[in-house]
DNA sequence: GTGAAAGCGCTAACAA
DNA sequence: TTGTTAGCGCTTTCAC
């Protein structure tokens, strides 16, 4: 059965044009052909509406053309901000993409790295929550280039991409301190993951650093959302009224926060200086508008695609391990005490320039 | 060359557990073999790790349990909702997502239908912008099942989910009427896509309705996006001082102008109501909470994904076409004159319940 | 129940 | 330059 009711082939295409299947794979695929050639073939694969078999075309050639990104929740902006990075670096190279939601579970995020061995993905950007020996011990076994978005230890041959939240912390800790802020509370993430412990050391750093003393009792954890922001600062304000500024550990944290200090008659910067983290579309969604410290979750989305494509494309080379520096993002919810508003753009500043030391040791 | 240096396959295994190729496949398939040839294929593949490749497996069985969404706009919390959806739908049965992010390039959305050809993905989710004539040409001849989020002309043979703009908008405009306002501004985003131009009618429609007549100069026109409505609300406010609240084509334009609004020392909603669309989380980041229009996208992906899923898994059926009806999500930015804060728990009405004939005919 | 062999559509090595 | 042919790894007849 040769030209039969399904698609059309390279054979359909061949008996169209008068020519063996081997010419018309060559000349689709630019390999140089005497110009008839070419051009019966051409015809011919237009007349057809011919589209190659992409799955065919992966199983001759290894290579599938497509990169998986695997995050734990495809609805925060700060993933969002990377998958968008990401697609700008891998579709102009030809490249789809993949995109799996681990809702933070452990045991998805190490499936997702078992089924590289399945071939169907060319390699991996992983985005874990927390990163255990499990996921060192299947990291190490994977079947394609991965690189993780996270910290690793050094000991791991993975490429990786870390933020650092200890210096993004205390940027904003400093910050709210120059401000003329002293008794500065933390709303924290949840802290059993390695961001949240980073968090709270550079917290508690900062506030040495400014001479300040932390205290337990100004710190509260929760769950990452407005609602629970809204929640925590209740409780914060509650217990603390002395409070004059609130750092929290992501923007909708802030948010909440802040919707909490306007429940309580509280004017914002005024009475309490809210700050976030992120730097999203959510910070400029606050009444005023939020200060933040961006992690650089677009950098990291961008230079993990590079990496990844280096690995695939490039030669071998050594493992890679990058960190991006913090951000602050200065906005009107810490303009100083005269309550002036912040300047129309967003200032910013990185880590060196607010006096940071990025200690590559200490980063996460 | 029989066991090489690559990953395992069905001939490393059949050498190991000395059994044919063809068992080995059947046992992993199970399609019962003797329980002495079960044991020892699986205990070799055990040892080997072996997983299938996924590549050859599709080559065969001419699927490859892939699904593709196309969207506008990765960062759009709409269709991030329609993301979580159509995961939810599919990962359960298997599908992997590829995520396209086509930025509102009708050429972009056109060259992902032409790509189903290439036999990478089983079917497509298409959420287009605008449909035209090329739209609806290139679905005619879709390789493999295509379902439209978006609206069709009713003889396109192509299942659709469609959202109701019309109604929604009304939705909308009688809660504000009812709230006692009188001058109702509109903030439309572009005009010269289908839901632009639903949702301009649906606004005419309903103050017409109100017995109010629709005044052109309370109409402005811009693109998505938080500033441009902080723009658009401080150009109306400054030529229209005299409206008392503002309906928005979505829920960053709502917290523009809600920052507009403050800008101006208006308070909202005593001098200045303010209504957004997509019920997004940044309509509860708004100060006050901003009532918003559910144009039910989570709704719509769900729905897409369970009709791409029948149309590939099903027999044939005919060609479908849901209508999602809008909600309505009260909170406090639209609270009554008085200035009490709206209920707890935002209460929601469809668009039945507030009077609406939900008319197929001019749905989109 | 099991093995040999065909073939999914493509690319590339080899011959002519 | 062109055609013949051998696979890529898998599933599935078809004999035995």
């Amino acid at each position: 059965m040769t030209t039969s009711g399904g698609p059309p082939t390279v054979e359909t295409i061949a008996e169209r044009a008068g020519v063996s299947i081997a010419s018309v794979s060559r000349v689709l695929n630019g390999h140089g052909a005497r110009p008839n050639t070419v051009r019966r073939v051409e015809q011919a694969a237009a007349e057809l509406g011919y589209v190659p078999n992409g799955v065919a075309r992966s199983l001759k050639g290894g290579r599938t053309r497509q990169l998986t990104f695997a995050m734990p929740d495809v609805g925060n902006p700060a993933y969002v901000s990377m998958v968008r990075q990401i697609q700008a670096v891998t579709k102009p190279l030809g490249y789809r993409l993949l995109l799996h939601s681990t809702d933070a579970v452990a045991e998805d995020e190490l499936d997702v790295v078992r089924s590289l061995a399945d071939r169907t993905s060319d390699g991996l950007i992983l985005c874990p929550i927390r990163v255990t020996d499990a996921h060192l011990e299947v990291l190490a076994r994977a079947a394609r280039p991965v690189v993780v978005i996270g910290s690793l230890p050094d000991a791991a041959a993975v490429d990786s991409v870390r933020a650092d939240s200890v210096h993004g912390t205390a940027l904003a800790v400093r910050h709210l301190v120059e401000r003329g802020r002293r008794r500065i509370a933390f709303i924290n993430g949840p802290a059993d993951t390695v961001p949240g412990h980073n968090r709270a050391l550079g917290y508690r750093a900062a506030l040495r650093e400014a001479g300040l003393t932390p205290d337990p009792g100004l710190t509260v954890t929760t769950e990452f959302g407005i609602e629970a922001g809204t929640r925590a600062a209740h409780r914060l304000l509650q217990a603390r009224p002395d409070i004059d500024s609130v750092f929290c550990a992501n923007d909708q944290l802030a948010l909440g926060a802040a919707h909490a200090a306007h429940d309580r008659g509280l004017r914002i910067p005024d009475d309490l200086a809210v700050v976030g983290m992120d730097d999203s579309e959510l910070a400029m969604a606050g009444q005023p508008a939020l200060t933040s410290v961006d992690l650089g979750s677009a950098e990291r989305g961008r230079l993990a695609a590079q990496m990844l494509v280096a690995r695939l494309e490039g030669g071998d080379h050594p493992v890679r391990c990058e960190t991006v520096p913090p951000r602050l993002a200065v906005r009107a919810s810490t303009a100083g005490v005269r309550g002036a508003a912040a300047a129309p753009g967003p200032a910013t500043a990185d880590a060196a320039d607010a006096g940071g030391r990025v200690a590559a040791g200490s980063a996460s």
